[in-house]
RNA sequence: GCGAGAAUAGCUCAGUUGGUAGAGCACGACCUUGCCAAGGUCGGGGUCGCGGGUUCGAGUCCCGUUUCUCGCUCCA
């Protein structure tokens, strides 16, 4: 079965299993916006677990924070988002092809550089050694003809993002009669901004209000805590924030499910390091982070690094983790060198100093960091990916599939599901009283309806990785037959010893085992 | 945002040249069976995504709109 397919009916399956609904559905839904249904929410809070263990449990140089979405509206332009995030963009109408309007310009202006260059070179040929370029380039009336051009260009494209002026850009790219590269025509849309964070309105009187944006990331919370957690936690570098919380972006297409939502959540960790040190952590952190994601067992070959090429203006070093999705490998988590340029941006922003007092080196410096950034949704997808399989049994000879979700004991959203062989004999009681006794230490459910095999179906669609029957015998000896989602075996054992039995499978302890 | 396609019950879908909305599965009750789904009886559930228009009459034709899918684009 195609791949495409695959994804088609995990998409289904989330829905009519009650793992991810449409936001505002009766109302026709909401864009790129998803709910997560009473499935879903276990496991997404699984996974948070997982991540939230394995980082502040394990790490002892590492502690947590839940910093509010709301912050000062300052903070993102100390960041660089509230440039970053406006970007100017037109379409050529013919090729269906989007561009930065700014980027275009700026080729425009570099193609005026080259002919500029071209001349020089061309007399540098000719005159040899003798060659003076400044003199040539302010005498060389062909030079000095397009720097004047590029000059007035320049000041009319600084004037127009200044201004803030759409319509002035697009003038710019008519006059200079830019050319899509693609299809060569000059046939382009209005300039339209887009600005991808959300902002809203704080303070009670119009007059007064600030505009406030919902934070598109998670980091700059930590960032700007970074003094309160040093010296109320005493903490001596290098150590670690983490954070799980929700972030906004007003995404111009959002695809993929929740691949690429507006409203999505993060998990965070900002690890703070001596300056010269931070390509080192980088790798440690590389390393452990892959660890955490193989320790699920879904195949170390799905799994794979991407080095950034082009880099972001704030880090040295960056990876990706990528996942083989049905639609191919796709980003899940990202790793960061951030070099010291968040600290020092809200240093400066804030007038505060924001440094580490290093006792060794008897000084100050701001610190590095590295940051692990992984999006909750796009695990929680990655998890479903992985553990959705459609299987061919074979039974008395018969052929027959079932749909199992092979999630991992510990991720599960349901750990045991309870069944009465049948509903009659005192079976259903036996089957309460074992979840009376189990439902504190793990996530329970009962079911007596239907034949049995197909409540086994039903609870492999489910993921869940027990199930326990209770049979004439249970009453006779308290014994069940316990059932395992993957191979389907089945054993009978004392109904004493299922909160071990279960237990052991269930903890996350055996995941922390791998890392 | 552009282009193409789609939207009918919880799910998968049918619905003739326009004539009062169907099936299977699922769901609920009862009966039967009892260790790997699809036995019986009865029952609940749809203003056919939404809004206009054409028509005596629209699930069906036309326009708009919303949402989803695919491609382009974007992804600090």
């Amino acid at each position: 079965m195609a791949q495409e397919d695959i994804f088609k009916k995990l998409v289904a399956h989330c829905k009519e299993y009650g793992f991810v609904f449409q936001s505002s559905e009766i109302y026709d839904g909401l864009g790129a916006v998803y709910d997560y249904g009473q499935n879903g929410v276990e496991l997404k809070n699984n996974i948070k677990k997982y991540w939230w263990d394995s980082m502040v449990l394990l790490h002892e140089n590492v502690v947590g924070l839940d910093s509010a979405i709301f912050m000062h509206p300052t903070i993102w332009k100390a960041s660089g988002h509230v440039d970053a995030f406006n970007d100017p963009l037109i379409d050529n109408k013919d090729s269906k092809k989007r561009y930065r309007a700014d980027v275009l310009i700026e080729d425009a202006l570099a193609k005026i550089e080259a002919k500029m260059d071209k001349e020089v070179a061309k007399a540098k040929k000719r005159f040899g050694d003798s060659f003076d370029e400044a003199q040539f380039r302010e005498t060389n009336p062909r030079v000095l003809a397009n720097k004047e051009k590029w000059d007035a260009l320049h000041k009319r494209f600084s004037d127009a993002l200044n201004n803030n002026s759409l319509e002035e850009l697009k003038q710019i790219i008519i006059d200079q009669e830019v050319a899509c590269p693609v299809s060569g025509s000059k046939n382009w849309t209005d300039v339209r901004q887009f600005n991808l964070m959300f902002s809203t309105e704080m303070g009670s009187t119009a007059e007064g209000a600030n505009t406030i944006y919902l934070r598109p990331e998670t980091a700059q919370g930590i960032f700007v805590n970074y003094l309160n957690v040093q010296k109320t936690g005493r903490m001596k570098l290098p150590f670690g924030i983490a954070q799980i919380g929700k972030a906004f972006r007003n995404e111009i297409v959002a695809r993929q499910f929740i691949f690429r939502m507006r409203e999505f959540e993060q998990m965070e960790m900002q690890f703070f390091v001596k300056p010269g040190t931070e390509l080192e952590w980088f790798e440690k952190w590389k390393t452990t982070r892959i660890a955490w994601h193989r320790a699920l067992g879904f195949g170390d070959e799905n799994y794979r690094f991407h080095e950034h090429e082009k880099l972001a203006h704030y880090a040295n070093a960056a990876v990706d983790v990528e996942y083989k999705f049905p639609f191919g490998f796709k980003e899940v988590e990202g790793i960061h060198s951030r070099t010291d340029f968040d600290l020092s941006q809200h240093q400066e922003f804030s007038g505060k100093k924001i440094q580490y007092f290093d006792p060794e080196l008897n000084k100050s410096y701001v610190p590095f960091v590295v940051e692990t950034s992984i999006g909750v949704d796009r695990m929680f997808l990655q998890v479903l990916s992985a553990a959705y399989t459609e299987e061919e049994v074979e039974n008395n000879g018969k052929i027959d599939k079932r749909v199992v979700l092979k999630i991992p004991a510990p991720l599960a959203p349901t750990k045991l599901t309870v069944m009465p062989l049948v509903k009659k004999d005192g079976l259903p009681e036996i089957a309460r009283d074992i979840i009376n006794h189990l439902k504190f230490d793990f996530n329970c459910q009962y079911d007596e309806k239907d034949s049995i095999g197909k409540r086994y179906r039903r609870q492999d669609a489910v993921g869940t990785p027990f199930c326990v029957t209770v049979d004439h015998q249970s009453a006779e000896d308290n014994t069940v037959t316990i059932r395992y989602r993957d191979t389907m075996k089945q054993e009978r054992v004392a109904i004493s010893d299922l909160v071990d039995i279960i237990g052991k499978q269930v903890n996350y302890k055996g995941l922390f085992a791998k890392l």
